[in-house]
DNA sequence: ATATTTTTATAACAATTGTTATAAAATAAA
DNA sequence: TTTATTTTATAACAATTGTTATAAAAATAT
């Protein structure tokens, strides 16, 4: 909104190799950007075609032609939010020395991004694709395998752990698994219903107090 | 589905009233069951008209004149949830002793609740108007007050605990309804996600453990 | 200057959205 | 039997849905 100074049109290691044909009155990235967020606030079928030509100020065709079809530009939104707003979760898991602490910084991050006041509240791969009808079933399912990775994630980090031996070999690593991704989808409904980052993060300080209890 | 025995029509002290004109074709329970279905699984918006009128059997006309139009129907669709599939946590927390016993109670009652195999999983005030255009925003905020209702009496259950003296006064009693309400809406997605009574009875499990060490 | 390429703007498309007017059908009361 | 009442079925309504055909506009390449 208020970030004007953009990269106008991406070199391309090529210095200025103007493009042929007429050249676009927007930029791509910031487009992007603005659909991205309509569907992270809105959801995939409540944000309508003329809601996105209107907020991106384009025409229907212009929409089209750089980005696709609806189903197609909200891929790319999906993209373009885990690469620019979701938590790097495997960064973070790699960095930590342990399976505590990379818990810990994983649910503090996502603190973090789930209750900023200037953007949509919550996980946009949890609140995007909740409600649906019958036409977008397969959306929604690739949203929701998107979704058990991560889960699958935790658990992947618990199994090194237990090899590394900073966690027991008879913990029950799929019940804790499912508590902190039961926790973190917690926190997306929670941000959407107004928490603010201060209580999301007595959460989670009070979910990590529990580790050693399993 | 299979439960085809329900009161054909109310008799209304009056034994055999016969009504005036000419007579439904359809049980306006049951009709009201399968809209309010219909709403929890895809959610207020995403659920059409033609999608109920399918459903129910009977022309919109019809539904029309027996439950207004679709913001009137949805609401009495969340009515009839709310007494027929919600959690009661207004009995559950008269009946436990100690406010410890009534969050467990309450989260267990909901594990059953939230993964049955036989219907929408998770709870629909949480889910049925996660994803709404503006147009629907009215609707939207009543339901996100019907879920900050809940959390209020999480609190005030915790409040009468410290007054009866089965929870200390130097609880930080926001932050355990906090807690417990992020555990609790995790759970209904994670429902959503697949997740089985089993899975989510473990999660209520250990975040139950968890109670001293506020 | 002409040709080529790409993006723009205008306008329309069929299908679906929520909703309602109209009249026929089926009952009870008079 | 007639009248009154209620529900049904048919059909349409304007508005919006996602999408695209068409041609003008603006740039580069020849």
């Amino acid at each position: 909104m208020t970030n004007n100074n953009v990269s106008e049109q991406e070199p391309c290691d090529h210095p200025a190799k103007k493009k042929r044909g007429r050249p676009k009155c927007f930029d791509e990235q910031q487009a992007l950007e603005k659909a991205m967020l309509l569907f992270w606030e809105h959801g995939y079928e409540a944000t309508s075609i003329s809601d996105l030509t209107q907020a991106l100020a384009l025409t229907a065709p212009s929409l089209y032609s750089s980005f696709g079809d609806k189903t197609t530009l909200f891929y790319k939104c999906i993209d373009y939010y885990l690469a620019h707003e979701a938590c790097p979760i495997e960064a973070i898991f790699l960095e930590a020395k342990t399976a505590k602490v990379a818990f810990e910084l994983f649910l503090y991050d996502n603190v973090q991004r789930l209750a900023q006041p200037d953007k949509p509240s919550g996980c946009m791969l949890v609140v995007a694709t909740m409600n649906c009808s019958d036409h977008a079933q397969e959306v929604q399912h690739n949203i929701l395998e998107k979704r058990l990775k991560t889960k699958q994630k935790l658990l992947e980090r618990l199994q090194q752990a237990v090899a590394e031996g900073d966690v027991v070999e008879t913990a029950p690593l799929q019940e804790i698994a499912d508590f902190y991704a039961t926790v973190l989808q917690g926190l997306t409904i929670q941000a959407r219903d107004g928490a603010n980052v201060e209580q999301l993060h007595k959460v989670v300080e009070h979910a990590m107090r529990t580790w050693d209890l399993f």
